[in-house]
DNA sequence: GCAAGCCCAGATAGT
DNA sequence: CTGGGCTTGC
């Protein structure tokens, strides 16, 4: 085998075997290397590709990684590369009645959970303002991604909210499980449980894989440890590859502990560190270095490379989001070099106002992870009939697909239906099929049986694709569609129908020849429905990144991670905005620390940070400091383009630029730089209470009410044409005395 | 009583 | 633009 490309530390890393390791592989240290090398020097050596399983972060990594390792053998590979929750599936459906689950099983996502969720809480009678489902499907994963059990929150309870959640909990897990169906966490949570209680299968899976591979380890979670702990229980052969300094999940329940006590927690490992960075100039490492190194909770290293130090690093702080977002856009047209550039982000709404700039100027863009192709209401329609079809136990997917199209069926039959099939343990299915048994008579009846003998149709045709055409024909999808959206998106939404149809045509090509199954689970038409929408339910918005088009990329930084682009915009460096607002406390500023380095290190040649001192968050124009960070990157790296004192700029507002308002996390004021929009208060309006006014939107009405503010006057209105008075201010709403 | 239509709020990160 | 809640209309 060729090692010519491999350092000396990445080479150690390849043929170190038999006793754990853990490779700490620094942002582009080239670790999918060490990975995909170490596989291939396994097989090569006499190991069957069979007894590999190597663990990834997300499919694209998994499929990259397969690609390589194909290429340095020349010849494919039956390896097992998988993400956690697409292996953990695979298990799960072969010994789902072990655990009491059907085989057909349904996958939950976010969206399902909260759905779920505030079903409970409405069945339960609780105010779902008091406790929202969100606080308690987050304490819920919580409570999974670190193995506390129910009863072990129960005794920890310690307030009435906790208490309440306790019996949400219950009532999630019994109906989740009544439905058939599973949630992300469950699915790590029972292949552990499975194996802890299972000799039979433990032996079975750590027999099997002789050789354990996990990529990302920094972001796992206790959970995913027992499990990696229980697969290499046999051959004690693991290796692990992560960068503590990447640790940006800590959200999804990922421990940083996990890599950082790796020699406690496995006997006789070793540990070997990548420094040499192959992807960046010296300039943006050293910024790298510079903002990481003032995090204490970390193993330590320091980037360098060969590269060179090429162009220096530079920040510029704008005036306004908008500017900010106008002057990247700007600078990226100039350079002409879209499909090489990225800006990234640290939360999705920012991306609101770059996306406008990139419209208004012309410049081809793509958004990762703002509507992700399977949140179309289409694709959902769609996956709700299939997955009925799977399981008719799912009312969920019941629900949605008996609402769209409109059938006659409304909520109160559906809440019928889904109490007597939770009261008595029978399948939706074969409620609906005779639903005389609740009384359900007439046309509702006639409906509900319609709707059985369509799912009952589907099941009987052999393929995918097929049986999504049957779908849009018998429920005349298409005119439905046009009741609602104009030509155009209902033409966009049958395309997109149409991209289902290929995934699954391509699923079901790569299905056949790949390792993917640990058995040879048969190629029927509901099995293989089934395999294909477990493959969906598990899809990142990442794994659908296009390269090879020439347009830039706008994502947040948690999808960026493991890219790379030559130029990177890091945009929206503030105080509360990055840094979170939600994270500025001891703890967390670490990881956000840890996600400014992710950000940072994603650039290959040039990296432009920017800040702006006034942004529209939340409805509201507010006041930001420059972010932490920005102060944390110093020398001749970097050059930084600050805007002058604010206090020598401002001539609008003078009382309220005390040099200390700006540590006030938020002031709710009009913005001042905001050019052609300024605010200025009348000295006295030209209409008074009672008068008829006009406004531009609303049509005309009649003043309700005036008061007199600080800044302006809050004037209420009863518009002819709306139900509710509106309140608004005088500047803004330009009324005019009719 | 029940289904369909209308109006409004919304928002860390994502398998 | 979407889903949830409220109101209207059959």
């Amino acid at each position: 085998m060729d090692f010519s490309l491999l350092n000396k530390e990445q080479i150690e890393a390849v043929k170190y075997m038999n006793h754990p390791l853990l490779v700490i592989a620094g942002a582009g240290s080239g670790k999918t290397r060490v990975l995909t090398y170490k596989i291939a020097y396994l097989i090569e050596n006499g190991v069957n590709p069979y007894e590999i399983l190597a663990i990834t972060f997300t499919n694209k990594a998994a499929n990259e990684m397969l690609n390589r390792v194909d290429k340095i053998l020349n010849h494919n590979n039956r390896v097992m590369i998988s993400t956690f929750h697409k292996f953990c599936g695979k298990v799960l459906r072969k010994y789902s009645e072990l655990l009491g689950y059907e085989h057909n099983f349904t996958i939950y996502d976010t969206n399902d959970q909260k759905k779920l969720m505030r079903d409970i809480l409405k069945d339960l009678d609780l105010d779902n303002k008091k406790i929202k489902e969100k606080s308690i499907l987050s304490t819920i994963s919580h409570c999974k991604n670190n193995n506390i059990s129910i009863s072990e929150f129960e005794d920890s309870a310690e307030n009435e909210i906790d208490i309440l959640k306790v019996k949400c909990f219950k009532e999630y897990e019994e109906r989740k499980f009544k439905l058939n169906a599973m949630d992300f966490d469950d699915m790590i949570l029972l292949t552990v449980k499975l194996l802890k209680n299972n000799l039979n299968v433990r032996q079975e899976l750590s027999e099997h894989f002789k050789y354990i591979l996990v990529d990302e380890y920094q972001d796992t979670n206790v959970v995913q440890f027992e499990l990696i702990k229980l697969l290499c229980e046999k051959y004690d052969n693991l290796t692990v590859v992560g960068d503590d300094d990447q640790s940006i999940y800590k959200f999804r329940g990922a421990d940083i502990k996990n890599i950082l006590s790796f020699e406690k927690n496995f006997k006789n490992a070793k540990i070997i560190k990548l420094t040499q960075n192959y992807r960046s100039t010296n300039n943006i490492l050293k910024a790298a270095n510079e903002i990481i190194n003032n995090n204490t909770n970390r193993k330590g290293k320091n980037l360098w490379s060969k590269n060179g130090d090429g162009e220096k690093v530079v920040f510029t702080e704008y005036e306004t989001d908008s500017d900010e977002a106008y002057n990247i856009i700007n600078h990226i047209k100039n350079n002409q070099d879209y499909k090489n550039t990225a800006i990234l982000y640290r939360t999705n709404f920012q991306s609101r106002i770059l996306e406008d700039k990139c419209v208004t100027n012309g410049i081809p863009y793509i958004l990762i992870g703002s509507l992700k192709f399977y949140d179309r209401k289409e694709i959902k329609d769609m996956l709700s009939y299939l997955r009925f079809v799977v399981n008719g136990n799912d009312f969920l997917s019941f629900e949605r697909a008996i609402k769209f199209p409109k059938r006659g069926i409304g909520d109160t039959t559906i809440e019928k239906i889904k109490n007597y099939s939770l009261n008595n343990n029978i399948p939706i299915c074969d409620i609906i099929k005779a639903p005389d048994v609740l009384g359900i008579k007439g046309k509702t009846a006639t409906s509900l049986m319609s709707f059985y003998e369509l799912i009952e149709k589907i099941k009987t045709i052999d393929t995918v694709e097929d049986m999504i055409d049957k779908i849009l024909t018998l429920t005349s999808y298409q005119d439905e569609l046009l009741n609602d959206y104009d030509e155009m998106d209902v033409k966009d939404k049958l395309s997109n129908i149409n991209e289902l149809k290929n995934r699954a045509i391509i699923f079901r090509e790569t299905y056949e020849n790949s390792g993917n199954l640990i058995d040879g689970s048969n190629l029927g038409g509901i099995e293989f429905l089934s395999d294909f929408l477990y493959d969906v339910s598990l899809v990142a918005d990442t794994d659908e990144i296009d390269e090879n088009v020439d347009k830039i990329s706008l994502m947040t930084i948690h999808s960026a991670k493991g890219l790379e682009y030559k130029n990177v915009y890091i945009s929206g460096l503030n105080e509360n905005i990055f840094p979170s607002h939600q994270s500025i406390n001891e703890d967390d500023i670490e990881e956000e620390r840890r996600l400014c380095y992710v950000a940072i290190t994603r650039a290959k040649e040039n990296l432009f940070l920017s800040s702006a001192r006034s942004r529209f968050v939340n409805g509201k124009y507010d006041y930001y400091r420059v972010s932490r960070f920005v102060d944390e990157i110093n020398g001749d790296c970097i050059v930084k383009n600050k805007l002058p004192d604010i206090k020598k700029v401002n001539t609008f507002e003078k009382k309220s630029f005390d040099t200390d308002f700006l540590d006030i996390k938020k002031i709710n004021f009009q913005n001042p730089y905001r050019t052609g929009n300024q605010i200025v208060k009348e000295k006295e309006l030209e209409y008074k209470i009672g008068d008829r006014v006009s406004h531009i939107k609303f049509g005309d009405g009649k003043v309700l009410d005036i008061k007199e503010m600080e800044k302006d006057y809050e004037v209420t209105i009863k518009f002819d044409d709306y139900e509710k008075e509106k309140i608004m201010f005088a500047a803004f709403a330009k009324l005019k005395k009719i």
